[in-house]
DNA sequence: TTTACATATAGCTTTATAACTATGTAAATA
DNA sequence: TATTTACATAGTTATAAAGCTATATGTAAA
């Protein structure tokens, strides 16, 4: 079963709450990304990284927070990281919050 | 506004998740109490302290961060504070989630 | 076959949380 | 009025989280 704790402290950041809220318009927010559709592909760390004014490393991080929480997904190509959001484990979260809290 | 940050913190916490849900259905799960009806007066300190095994100041700390949150609101009679599940703010939580996540 | 690039990992420092004990406060009771 | 009760606050300590720099890894380009 997934964790729901570890989902509920996923979204108890700033940083990681901007980068749910990005990535469900990622060609809106990340329409420079150059190796293919942010919507299709996913979006790469370095431009996660400059939206958030933040070191790579910490980036990294809040990404793989909110991977291991199964909100997000990651499709590696060549050197790249593409993240995308993960929309059922997402409504699962939605749904089990409606029931829970 | 109210602090969406601050309210996805305070589900941060498995002790704090474990009060929200039991408050939700108060009656079933501090049916001891003497002073009143917990799904009518809220549910007092000593109860929930029993049912978390912890310190009592400890909990304290729990309820205000979930009451700073608005989730929960207080109503003192006497020496006891009554805590009780604030269902608008919770909605309204909940609504939030469903947009932005 | 170096060099540059994109990301991840390691290690460190600072700050935030969470738990506890001790004590304070305010109301009810003896 | 002294004591007990219910809760809150203060202070301390331990653990967790968040940020950074430095470096490793792995791929692409020169």
């Amino acid at each position: 079963m997934t964790d729901r704790l570890d989902q509920s402290k996923a979204l108890a950041s700033d940083a990681r709450l901007s980068i749910m809220e990005w990535l469900s318009q990622p060609d809106v927010h990340f329409s420079t990304q150059v190796p293919g559709k942010p919507s299709e592909i996913g979006v790469c760390v370095t431009l996660i990284t400059e939206r958030l004014n933040m070191a790579q490393p910490t980036v990294s991080r809040h990404l793989e927070l909110l991977r291991r929480a199964g909100f997000l997904s990651v499709h590696k190509i060549g050197r790249w990281s593409f993240f995308k959001r993960d929309e059922a484990a997402i409504s699962d979260y939605k749904a089990w919050i409606n029931d829970h809290l």
